[in-house]
DNA sequence: ATCTAAATGTAATACCCTATTACATTGAAT
DNA sequence: ATTCAATGTAATAGGGTATTACATTTAGAT
């Protein structure tokens, strides 16, 4: 994890005769994690980090080249949640199927870690970002895990295209729920009635090309 | 349209001699929307409009409390042009479906004017404003579109499911295309392509309880 | 054990944006 | 013609970003 040892430093606070925190990025990451699942990407800033942390303005710089830097850090960090929360969906042991316990797992982590969902899905900044990088693979990961999930056909573009379709909708799911736009009479429709549907839509056209 | 009659003044700019811009409001307005269109709603500052418009940093806040009160009206103004978007894509004479006009009239919405897309279904701040509001009967409006659009059955909560799941699903798409985040697979697939799957999907659906 | 270089932190600074306040100007209704 | 509400300005306080030159510490080589 850290890319900086423990030392004498009090990782929590750095002690009254100290200069060096002794762990300021993981610290920063820590902190601005916290800070995205509870109020939001927006409200993170170096000035405010550097508060919390009792250090100088300029001190984050000497870790991340910018704001943007740090989030996307952070970005790449709630895709690896986000693939383990599928890994762990999946081998937990229901009466529900494989897809439909995934699925779920989508729409709880989006609407329970709002924050951090929406600095994954909805960052501008991150787009230019995303090419070739990290960010990139964990997303890919978890589109074959759907893939897999899905199970072998014949009929590999179909299944990408349902498997697509599938993703698209639950992602439209939790990004109209967290912003309060699910359309008037879904407001009498529970998301996970939803969810269910859209997961037995996909079962029934996928079991039509196997 | 305008909250102010021109006077003598140049609404474009004011004159050598002049106090008042005559229309700033409406400027404030215009101005704010081009650069949303262009670049998003994230390089808005009354800061920069203000430069661009030859007044005060101040000068806005004489029309709109705050920035994200000037926000929300481009974002109303956004939804009322969605709307009508809808309204002409069913009025024009194609071989389609008239559903099919409507939600490729979203994705080319979302996809051809996506700063504004953005700010409309994106926007942390929005969700408060919501509420009661004008901009909710804007979103209201679109999806009774939709609704009459698929036309009369005896189980309308099935046509409810039915409508929402599509447009999530279109949201869905609009939304992982302009952050760049469509599963891998997907690269090969058209979003045209995409959108008449799901076109077709729900009217097969439909078919199903009419 | 000491010295030195790299890593890490600070202070000071320039710049941008928000928002408020007290004051200035203008237009329009009386 | 006067006056008042609407509209604009200047000045200011506050917070954020980011850079630069400088200070301190740590760790490793000698």
């Amino acid at each position: 994890m850290g890319y900086y040892m423990n030392t004498k430093q009090n990782p929590a606070r750095k002690g009254p005769n100290s200069y060096h925190h002794g762990d300021l990025r993981e610290a920063l990451i820590a902190t601005a994690m916290e800070m995205v699942e509870r109020k939001g990407a927006e409200i993170v800033t170096f000035s405010v980090l550097a508060k919390a942390l009792g250090v100088s303005q300029a001190a984050p710089y000497r870790h991340f080249r910018d704001r943007d830097a740090l989030l996307t850090i952070l970005a790449t960090m709630g895709f690896l949640a986000f693939t383990e929360t599928f890994r762990t969906a999946l081998k937990v042991k229901t009466d529900t199927t494989k897809l439909s316990r995934l699925v779920h797992a989508h729409l709880k982590f989006g609407t329970q870690r709002s924050g951090i969902y929406r600095l994954m899905f909805e960052s501008h900044y991150l787009h230019d970002a995303l090419i070739g990088s990290d960010l990139q693979q964990a997303v890919d990961e978890n589109f074959n895990l759907l893939l897999e999930t899905l199970g072998p056909t014949p009929d590999r573009d179909a299944r990408d295209r349902i498997a697509i379709k599938l993703t698209v909708a639950v992602h439209g799911v939790v990004s109209f729920a967290e912003h309060g736009f699910l359309p008037p009479k879904t407001r009498e429709i529970s998301l996970t009635q939803l969810v269910d549907e859209l997961v037995h839509d996909t079962e029934t056209a996928f079991a039509a090309i196997v």
